[in-house]
DNA sequence: TTCTCAGGTACT
DNA sequence: AGTACCTG
């Protein structure tokens, strides 16, 4: 595949942590606030801030008690605090939620961070413009979406519409498949919103780089693309520093030995000259980025590489003897152990190899930082108890600064700064090894694997069989659903990978649940809402499932820019970067943007993705008496045919039990673990923790919850007890579970279009740098 | 009075 | 294997 005519999309959720705090309390909805992490001093750090207080000038690097000067009646959630340390398990949580409806979407996906994810979506595009007419595509089905270089979407879609496409300039295949690219992704981002309440921006380009740089020009809930020619309009004004990998010391770096300010600025210089003054790699990425080309592949990958945690202990607060490194590595080891314990549940892995990490305060004040690293021999037991005894033994007799005093009781010579211990090197778990696995506690009650693991797979195979795993999935949990309306028993020989029904299906049906559950939908109330006047063509073709979703819709595409020449677009673009503190421009625009808030707070107030699901049991309250009678769903506030509204509560059963597959996991584990030992007082406590999730409405409830006084039978898979009429259920419950989960799991696809899974090299000669003071810009060549 | 904590990557 | 840098 061509690397230069992908469709490469990067997804990056709307001040995440907020959103995560807004929908765990709706009260904080509408209102400014910024997440802070705990700290005694000045109101804690900020780490992330909502679009209503940016528009009042708060900003992350500020800290709690600068907002509130800012912004008298900001509110201030603060990350949690476990065992002394910021514990961001809901937000990373969260962040699965996210990544899993991403992807259902393609095979391509990395998770580049908690919150971010890139999608490569060639392969769909293409797909869905072999079925469709370029010119049936109109800006009504992909509300909200920017071309970069225009002044309205519009323009850009009549530039491909209008078949001009003589000029050089315009890659009119390309920008084709962009077009295609943003309804996709207008489509994943409804599906987001939909499924988890969540809002996201996006940018669409033919790579990685330009992706990342354009997602940031529109936001929040918005989606820019980038046309092929529009690249040097962009650049012309772009910071250096703004590009990825270049935010940093090398960027500074560079700046400064080309005098240069503007990506534009980047371009008169030929590689040679670059190369020379950085290093070849640096040279020719340098060379490369500068018109627009990033060869770098988006990776499937949507699991960490390793899993750590660390603290640091500044100021005053460093450790000076023995007894509080061992308590504090004690914490880490346990946060340790607790996050392995749902990571080989979930994913099937164990690591091999631990890091313990540490920095100790020289004489003059300055730090320094170590690492040690510990390969796990198969007699470990890796268990919280074991990281912290291998890391404090590695850190007393690693390091001169840390050994204890010969004579001072258990006084440290230099005090510590910071630990960390982090684990990595994950391998998958094989059946025949001897080291006792979580997982086998789990799969003890079960009597045998039913679903092929994907990556047994042959590579050739291995996009299309994804697929086909997630056409399955779907298709089970549909099936799933509509037995159980049937109050029929779910057949095994239904969920075959080979069945042929499945195979049947069309690839691009795998979104087939959500997709079709939309069609039907908008096929009945055509448009609910009122349509916005932008104006000409409006709702000639308002029957695109996005249309239909509510996303907040502030018309900025036609208003904000109107009148402005390409260039002060680009420039207030180029302004609206999420951390650019000190731009005047910005403030205006975050005006227009707490307006936008603001529509968006009165429509998805409503919003509860996770009430309880009995909400189906109760009559509906009617809310809409317009051309089409319709019910307010209790679930998600969204606007409902009367006579859909059994499916779309369905629907929601659906999302509720992949939602609760966690639940269930954790569930089981808890009962495992109850048969261990008690090794430790701190298991106890996380059991207590499992117990309350208990009490939250989870789908298996819904199933048994109708006749409490029935007869009934203790589930040996998760220890909930079951009317006995529904135990055959329950048990398909667990059955469809297993099987989702399986399916879920992460596929070994590496890349498309290279067989070898290795990544180009742009050019060879070696030739050595030394005075660089950043070399990591290598990464792109590895 | 301290730009946290978590994760990734590449160089030596 | 260990260090440094990049990012959000």
């Amino acid at each position: 595949m061509d690397l230069e005519n992908r469709i490469v999309v990067l997804i990056d959720m709307d001040c995440f942590y907020c959103q995560v705090e807004e929908k765990l309390n709706p009260e904080l909805k509408g209102k400014p606030i910024a997440v802070v992490q705990y700290n005694p001093w000045k109101g804690g750090g900020i780490i992330a801030v909502n679009y209503v207080a940016r528009a009042m000038g708060v900003n992350r690097h500020m800290r709690g008690d600068d907002a509130k000067e800012k912004c008298r009646e900001i509110q201030l959630p603060s990350v949690p605090c476990k065992k002394g340390k910021a514990d961001i398990s809901k937000y990373r949580d969260a962040g699965i939620e996210v990544a899993k409806v991403l992807q259902r979407f393609t095979t391509l996906l990395e998770r580049a961070s908690i919150d971010e994810a890139y999608l490569d979506i060639t392969i769909p595009v293409q797909k869905r413009l072999q079925t469709i007419n370029v010119h049936t595509l109109a800006s009504s089905m992909m509300p909200n979406t920017f071309a970069l270089g225009y002044d309205s979407f519009d323009h850009f879609i009549s530039d491909i519409h209008s078949c001009d496409s003589d000029s050089i300039e315009f890659d009119f295949d390309h920008a084709q498949k962009l077009l295609v690219g943003a309804q996709i992704v207008s489509e994943i981002r409804a599906a987001v919103f939909e499924e988890t309440g969540y809002t996201c921006s996006a940018g669409i380009a033919h790579n990685k780089i330009l992706a990342k740089l354009v997602c940031g020009m529109n936001k929040p809930n918005k989606q820019t693309v980038l046309p092929k020619h529009s690249v040097n309009i962009l650049y012309k004004t772009l910071s250096v520093k703004k590009v990825k990998h270049l935010g940093g010391k090398f960027g500074d770096y560079v700046c400064e030995i080309l005098k240069i300010q503007t990506m534009g600025q980047l371009q008169p210089f030929t590689e040679r000259e670059l190369q020379a003054k950085f290093d070849e790699k640096n040279g020719t990425w340098l060379y490369n980025i500068a018109r627009g080309i990033d060869i770098e592949l988006v990776q499937a990958k949507f699991n960490p590489k390793s899993i750590g945690c660390c603290k640091n202990f500044k100021g005053k607060s460093a450790l000076l003897d023995l007894e509080s490194v061992k308590k504090w590595l004690r914490d880490l080891g346990d946060e340790i152990e607790e996050r392995l314990e749902k990571d080989a549940l979930e994913n099937n892995r164990t690591p091999k190899q631990m890091v313990i990490s540490f920095s100790v305060q020289l004489q003059d004040g300055r730090d320094t930082s170590s690492s040690r690293s510990y390969n796990f021999l198969p007699d470990d037991e890796l268990c919280g108890e074991l990281f912290t005894n291998k890391a404090f033994e590695i850190l007393i007799d690693s390091t001169e600064g840390c050994k204890p005093k010969a004579d001072s009781n258990k006084k440290l010579r230099a005090p510590i700064t910071f630990l960390g211990i982090s684990v990595g090197k994950f391998e998958d778990n094989t059946e025949n090894k001897k080291r006792k696995k979580i997982k086998d506690y789990f799969c003890a009650g079960s009597s045998k694997e039913t679903v092929p693991k994907s990556n047994e797979t042959t590579k050739v195979n291995e996009t299309k069989i994804t697929n086909i795993n997630n056409i399955d999935k779907n298709y089970i949990l549909h099936k799933f659903l509509e037995t159980n309306n049937d109050k029929k028993q779910i057949k095994k020989e239904t969920m075959g990978p080979n069945n042929e029904k499945v195979l049947e299906s069309p690839l691009d049906k795998q979104e087939s649940f959500f997709v079709n559950f939309l069609k039907k939908d908008q096929d009945n109330i055509k448009c609910n809402q009122v349509p916005h006047d932008n104006g000409s063509k409006s709702l000639n073709k308002v029957n695109s499932p996005i249309c239909n979703i509510v996303e907040c819709d502030d018309d900025s595409n036609d208003t904000v820019y109107s009148g402005s020449t390409i260039n002060e677009e680009i420039s207030k673009s180029i302004a609206l970067f999420e951390d650019d503190p000190l731009d005047i421009a910005r403030v205006s625009n975050m005006r227009e943007l707490l307006k936008t808030n603001e529509i968006e707070v009165d429509k998805i107030v409503e919003v509860q993705p996770r009430a309880d699901i009995s909400s189906r049991t109760v009559t509906p309250e009617i809310t809409d008496t317009s051309h089409i009678e319709t019910v307010e769903c209790f679930e998600c506030g969204k606007a409902v045919p009367l006579n859909e509204f059994d499916e779309h509560a369905d629907y929601h059963i659906a999302l509720k039990l992949r939602e609760d597959e966690r639940e269930v996991i954790r569930k089981a584990k808890d009962k495992t673990t109850l048969k261990e030992p008690a090794r430790d007082v701190k298991k106890k406590k996380s059991v207590q923790e499992l117990n309350k999730n208990e009490a939250k409405p989870s789908i298996s409830k819904f199933f048994t919850k109708f006749d409490m006084t029935a007869p009934v039978k203790m589930c040996t898979e998760c220890g909930e007890k079951i009317a006995v009429e529904k135990f055959s259920e329950h048990l398909d419950f667990h059955e469809a579970q297993k099987l989702s989960r399986e399916l879920n799991k992460k596929t070994t696809v590496h890349s498309y279009g290279s067989s070898s899974g290795k990544r180009q090299r742009i050019s060879s000669s070696p030739i050595k740098k030394t005075k660089l003071p950043c070399k990591s810009i290598d990464m792109f060549f590895r």
